[in-house]
DNA sequence: CACTTTTATTGAACTAATTCAAGAAATTAC
DNA sequence: GTAATTTCTTGAATTAGTTCAATAAAAGTG
C-alpha cells in the first residue's frame, strides 16, 4: 500500500491534494532498537510507518518495559493524545525492526486543516479511527490471554510473526515462559 | 455540578448560547436495572447523566456480564463508537442505581455544529475527552488488580462506593472473592 | 563458518486467582 | 419489623500463572 492508498480510503482527494499531502512528507529512516519517541517529549509530528514495526509503552516503577501496542507498517506512530494537546508523552516508541518513515510536521498538518474542508475531515476521520481502535481494545482486554494471543495474531498483519514473543508476552500481560506454555498446550 | 458549567468547561459561551443548548435537552429518568443502551440498537441520543450511575459492558458466550466502565453523575452515557458511527452498539448501559439525565438528540447536535463553530469546537473537545480517558483506560489496564482496584477508588467519584463490589470485581477482571480478599490484606 | 548474543522452551517450586460451598451482613419488600 | 433477597466474606480444594534455573534454538557478527 502506498501512501496516497491510505489517504484514499479516508477521502477521495484528487491529485493535486494528493501531490500537496506528498510535498509535505519527510522521508525518515529509523534501525532497530532505536527510539522513534521518547517519554518527556512533545509529539510535534505525525509518523506514517511505511516498513518495519514499532512498538509502543513504557517503563514500570520496577523497571521492566510495558507494551501497550505494536504499530505496524501502513498505519500512524504517535501518540495521539501528546500530538493532540502538545503535553508530554508518558510512553516510548521504539523501532522493532529496521524501518522506514513519512513524517508530517504538526504545524503542516494544522496549516491543511485550515486550507481545505478535505484535510479537516480526514483528520476527524482518523481521530475517529483511533478512538475505535482504543474502544475495541478495552474490550479485547477484558478476554483471557490465550483468547487475546488467538485474536491478536488472526487479526494482526503477517509482521506479527517477526515480533519476539517476549513482547507478545508483555503485550499481553503474561510473563514469556507462560505465553510459551500456552502455545504448547494445542 | 449543573450541566452549564459542565459545558463552560470545555468552552466559553454565552448565555444565548447557553439557553440554546438547554432547550434542546430533555429529562429523563430511569430506574435501578434498567436499560439506557441495549446492544444491538444504534445510538441517536447523547445523554449527560444530572444523577446517578450506569454501568457500561457486554454479556459473553459464557452468559456471565463483563463490566467494562461506569458512567458517575456528571458525564456522558453514550456508546460513542455507535454514536460517532451509527452503527449497532456491542454494549448495554444499564442503571446501577435510579438516575436522571438531559438527552440530547443527535440530530440536534450535528445542526448546532453547522450553525457555530463554537459548538463544533466543544464537539471536538468532548471527543479528545473521551479519547484520552480511552488512552488512560489501555494504560491502567496495564497495572495489576490490586493497583487498579485502589487507583479506581481513589481517583473515582464518591459514588464509586455505591456501587456493589461484585460490579467492581468484574471491571478488574477478577472474581468478588478475591476482591474481598485483596480488601481485607491491607 | 564458528562464535557470541538474543530469544524460546521446559520443569520444579511457588504464588495468585478461581471455584464452590456455607454462612454473615446488608438491603429491599411487604 | 420481620421475611425475603441480594451482596459480602471466609475457607478448602483446584487451576492459572510466576519465578528461577538450565538448556535449546535462532539470529547476528566478524
Amino acid at each position: 500500500m502506498t501512501i496516497n492508498e491510505f489517504f484514499l480510503q479516508f477521502v477521495d482527494f484528487n491529485e493535486a491534494e494528493l501531490a500537496h499531502l506528498n510535498a509535505l512528507a519527510k522521508h525518515e529512516q529509523i534501525k532497530k532498537g532505536e527510539y522513534l519517541i521518547k517519554h518527556g517529549q512533545v509529539c510535534d509530528k505525525l509518523y506514517f510507518v511505511t516498513k518495519g514495526i514499532f512498538k509502543l509503552g513504557y517503563t514500570n516503577e520496577t523497571g521492566e518495559e510495558v507494551v501497550l501496542d505494536f504499530i505496524f507498517q501502513n498505519s500512524f506512530a504517535v501518540d495521539y493524545v501528546s500530538f493532540l494537546l502538545q503535553r508530554p508523552t508518558e510512553m516510548d516508541i521504539i523501532a522493532v525492526k529496521d524501518c522506514q518513515l513519512l513524517s508530517f510536521e504538526r504545524k503542516s498538518i494544522l496549516m491543511l486543516y485550515e486550507e481545505n474542508i478535505k484535510f479537516q475531515k480526514m483528520g476527524r476521520l482518523i481521530s475517529e479511527f483511533y478512538f475505535i481502535r482504543f474502544a475495541e481494545r478495552i474490550k479485547e482486554n477484558s478476554l483471557p490471554p490465550k483468547e487475546r494471543y488467538e485474536k491478536l495474531v488472526s487479526t494482526s498483519c503477517e509482521l506479527i510473526l517477526e515480533i519476539p514473543q517476549y513482547l507478545i508476552a508483555s503485550y499481553l500481560g503474561i510473563s514469556p515462559e507462560w505465553l510459551s506454555k500456552l502455545r504448547a498446550k494445542k
